[in-house]
RNA sequence: GGGCGCGUAGCUCAGCGGGAGAGCACUGCCUUGACAUGGCAGGGGUCACAGGUUCAAUCCCUGUCGCGCCCA
């Protein structure tokens, strides 16, 4: 007996437990059936679930769920990524705690504290996958540092090598001077700061002085020339001329260069190769040099500018050398006040690069990194989306990645970290370069390239996080050996992600599919927006506007959660979700779960012989043909990957069709007192079974409470929802005039209720009701339903209207019937007057508009025939009620 | 500056060439034996603005305004 309340706590960890012990999970590659594949955007080791995961996996979870129901071999592969950055940073501050540092227990030991890390708390995040119902095949968990998938990661690197895809070079790279490493563009972000712009003094040395604008004036020590726009007339004659710099009293030139803009600042600008993105392209056309005066750690250097500096104040400029970047630059600017090189400063508002986990500004940096050569491999990633071999769903995506993808910069695949897959490069003394997949391996190529044995080291750097990630949808299936999942699962068929990933996942992943496997990774990549708060706000740990998805699971329920999420995903817009959409979204939840209560209060049994053929009932009939239509609409849905659609789907055959009409149209026959009769047992039937149907048809989108609500009913062994068959629509005889009959009842009733409650008629009075100008079938359905709409619209007998209308009545027109309801002393015959006239000025409004239409003879030559035909049926229509509502009014007494 | 997207009921959004929709919120009535986490009924919209194409425009095109995001 299901319990009085919806109670989710008290069911869905057993539920959960039972599905991934009955092996309900696991996909299996011997099975005779297609495969259906996802692989998981692997998760941050480090991390915890948050909404946008909510989202991401309950999306994957419903496409998955639904797949294996239709019966395909479904493969929801799930793991997780290492996380370079973020892991090194949480142990490197369990180890500050202790007093210790990385550096000093040295890197073996770092990375044993890694791994102890990882087995004792990482991959929370798989736990709470759990409490969400995801149902991936958990025994084929991976980890971007397992052993396999590493194996894949070295055997890429060497294959790209050879193919002189991956190469190193000297140059800028954005530089996170608190993790000191190289960063990707991807994980920089460009804040708004409230700075400085500087105007400073630089002498020339013929004479004179020439003013230039800058943010950062402490890259001053190692600017190599001034630009100026080579069409600005103000700074002609200084072109080719030099300027000495104040403090290090280098000399550099003037030059003209278009990357000088003269509408800002003084229009010349100090040009700074090492530690400027467009200064270096400047240098490079220029052939400036480009001396590096700030370090790795972020502080100042004369190391590579002492050899040619001429200070005229020596103790000021040695002062600099090791002083943080930003204590030089008030140092700078206090010093060129003093020497009267500083011609003003002015607030200035201007984008500077952060990095995304350690929040501190960027420094180009000019450094020796590993690079990949993704040009070349984007080329058939942008083909295979072009070709449509991929597609996007949204497909207004695809722009945003051929954007990105025809304007790709070479990848730095190299970090300055200790925990991740280690380069598999070693240096001969010479400094000669070996890649290689071990050691041995390097250590034989050397052999034969020295002609004997010689010492090499490896190199120090590992590899960027997203280049494991790349690999993922076949490192996974056991690639490079080939293994039967790989043959099997690859390629796999969505990759279901937001789209502030694009650039991470998606790109990487097709273009590494394409150049190892030599096909694409995903057939369709299904992309969501970003969760909001239910104002709109990114959410942020700072705004303290964060939405724990675990509270709102022991709040509302899992199934809530999950429906929320799903109504609210249409169109891979950004969803605002707040407890209080969760909670209003429950009731939908506990809707069902009191349907069911009420379809075992009646025994509605399910019987497994039970047809849908042999119903003969027309309310059956009705139900049975509506969760047809449910059934193909949802399924459609789901295929067009709509699974907002699906979810709405899902609620109105569920509230609409089976609570509101169906339940309450069957009661009558329900009741005790005609319980025994045989359309009581064939309407119980019918809702037992329709009740399965709508089961198997939410399990994918709501799998705990149907499942709970499957397992009680006895519709199969407890906990195998999960692996029933996805339901198919079941032909249903004389459906046609079945929908005809009920949509009568439902409207003669809707329109009873309606004029009681605008006639303010009470509640508990019970009205006859008579009917006029009333067809044979007409007559005979409002008999046929006498019960039900004595029930449902409060009335106690239905006869034809034989002789006058009563005095003191209300009137209703359902299609050639004329509705009148005695009221005797109830009624205000003012108000009803007015209720019909109100109704009578619609409908004219309405004939008015198709009239004129109809009238107009460039409309009946051009418009398509059905369109004219529709327009002649709904004048006739609006006509003759207009004729009824008038005759109505004239009988008012 | 370039690109993408969005402005439809109080809110969240669907619709995207031929009768303006849903959910929530709101108002009124109803403790009817599944559910007051409910039922029934109702109000509420020059579909941002201005042009254009068309027999017909919320829908297509152009422009304007406002908002958001991405890239420089």
């Amino acid at each position: 007996m299901l319990d009085k309340n919806y109670d989710p706590a008290s069911f869905e960890a057993r539920l959960y437990a039972l599905w991934e012990q009955s092996g309900a999970f696991a996909a299996d590659p011997t099975r005779d059936a297609q495969p259906f594949t996802i692989m998981i955007p692997p998760p941050n080791v480090t991390g915890s679930l948050h909404v946008g995961h909510a989202l991401d996996m309950t999306m994957q979870d419903v496409l998955i769920r639904w797949r294996r129901m239709q019966g395909r071999d479904a493969l929801w592969q799930p793991g997780t990524d290492h996380a370079g950055i973020a892991t090194q940073l949480m142990v490197e501050r369990a180890l500050i705690a202790e007093g210790k540092t990385r550096v000093g227990i040295g890197r073996d030991a770092f990375l044993q504290r890694v791994w102890d890390w990882k087995a004792e708390q990482g991959g929370a995040i798989t736990g709470q996958l759990r409490r969400l119902g995801a149902s991936p095949d958990w025994a084929r968990e991976r980890f971007t540092m397992d052993a396999g998938l590493s194996r894949a990661v070295t055997r890429v690197f060497t294959m790209l090598h050879r193919d002189g895809l991956i190469y190193r070079a000297k140059r800028l790279v954005n530089w996170d001077p608190h993790f000191a490493t190289a960063v990707s563009d991807l994980e920089v972000d460009m804040r708004e700061i409230k700075g400085s712009l500087c105007y400073l003094r630089y002498p020339i040395a013929t004479g004179g002085t020439i003013i230039v604008a800058t943010t950062r004036p402490e890259t001053m020590l190692g600017d190599t020339a001034i630009a100026v726009h080579p069409s600005d007339e103000r700074y002609q004659a200084l072109i080719g001329q030099s300027v000495i710099l104040p403090i290090t009293g280098r000399t550099i030139p003037i030059i003209a260069d278009d990357h000088s803009d003269p509408t800002k600042g003084s229009g010349a600008v100090k040009i700074t190769p090492a530690h400027d993105f467009n200064d270096f392209a400047v240098g490079q056309r220029h052939n400036l040099p480009a001396p590096t005066i700030i370090d790795r750690a972020g502080r100042m250097t004369l190391r590579e500018i002492r050899a040619t500096a001429n200070p005229a104040d020596p103790a000021f400029l040695d002062s600099l050398d090791g002083m943080d970047r930003f204590a030089a630059r008030k140092a700078i600017i206090a010093h060129l006040e003093t020497i009267d090189a500083l011609e003003k400063i002015e607030p200035h508002t201007h984008a500077v690069p952060h990095g995304e986990r350690s929040g501190v500004p960027i420094e180009p940096m000019l450094t020796e990194q590993w690079y990949c050569d993704a040009a070349t491999l984007a080329k058939p990633a942008i083909e295979a989306v072009e070709s449509g071999r991929i597609q996007f769903a949204p497909k207004q995506w695809e722009n945003t990645y051929f954007a990105w993808m025809r304007n790709i910069e070479p990848w730095c695949i190299s970090r300055q970290l200790w925990w991740g897959h280690r380069i598999p490069a070693w240096y001969g003394p010479d400094g000669h370069i070996f890649v290689a997949e071990t050691a041995e391996a390097a250590e034989a190529a050397a052999t034969a390239h020295y002609g004997h044995a010689a010492l090499l080291r490896q190199d120090e750097d590992v590899l960027d996080t997203w280049f494991s990630s790349a690999l993922w949808p076949f490192s996974t299936l056991g690639w490079p050996d080939q293994t039967a999942e790989l043959a099997r699962y690859y390629p796999g068929d969505v990759l279901v992600t937001g789209f502030d990933i694009i650039f991470f996942w998606v790109a990487r992943m097709i273009m590494m599919g394409l150049y190892v496997m030599h096909d694409v990774p995903f057939h369709t990549v299904l992309m969501h927006g970003l969760v909001r708060d239910e104002r709109g706000q990114k959410m942020s740990k700072t705004k303290g506007n964060v939405i724990n998805p675990l509270t709102l699971i022991e709040t509302y329920g899992t199934d809530a959660l999950r429906y929320t999420v799903i109504a609210q995903s249409g169109g891979g817009r950004d969803i605002k979700l707040g407890p209080a959409l969760v909670e209003a979204n429950r009731s939908f939840i506990t809707k069902i779960w009191n349907a069911a209560r009420f379809c075992e209060m009646n025994a509605c049994t399910p019987n497994p012989e039970f047809r849908p053929d042999q119903a003969k009932l027309p309310l059956s009939l009705w139900i049975l043909d509506a969760t047809n239509t449910a059934i193909s609409d949802a399924t459609q849905a789901l295929e067009n990957f709509r699974l907002g659609d699906y979810a709405q789907i899902a609620y109105r055959f569920v509230w609409g069709d089976f609570c509101d009409w169906f339940l309450e149209l069957a009661k009558p026959s329900l009741a005790p007192e005609h319980a025994a009769a045989p359309e009581a047992a064939e309407l119980r039937a019918v809702a037992a079974y329709a009740l399965g149907q709508l089961l198997r048809l939410l399990h994918p989108l709501i799998p705990f409470v149907t499942e709970a609500l499957w397992d009680d009913f006895g519709y199969g062994a407890p906990g195998s929802l999960i692996t029933a068959p996805w339901p198919i629509p079941e032909p249903i005889a004389h459906a046609e005039a079945a929908r005809a009959e009920l949509t009568w009842v439902i409207r003669l009733i809707s329109e009873i209720r309606a004029v009681r409650s605008e006639m303010n008629v009470p509640a508990a009075s019970r009205i006859p009701l008579l009917l006029r100008d009333a067809s044979p079938a007409s007559l005979a359905r409002s008999k046929n339903w006498h019960a039900t709409i004595a029930r449902l619209a409060r009335i106690t007998t239905i006869e034809p209207l034989a002789g006058d209308m009563p005095h003191g009545a209300a009137q209703a027109i359902l299609d050639e019937t004329t509705l009148i309801l005695p009221l005797a002393d109830l009624i205000d015959l003012t108000a009803e007057r007015t209720r019909l006239q109100t109704t009578r000025t619609k409908t004219a409004a309405e004939i008015e508009k198709i009239t004129t239409k109809l009238a107009n003879q460039d409309f009946r030559a051009r418009a398509p025939e059905a369109i004219i035909t529709e327009n002649q049926d709904r004048l006739t229509t609006a006509q003759s009620e207009l004729a009824r509502l008038d005759a109505a009014l004239a009988r008012i007494t």
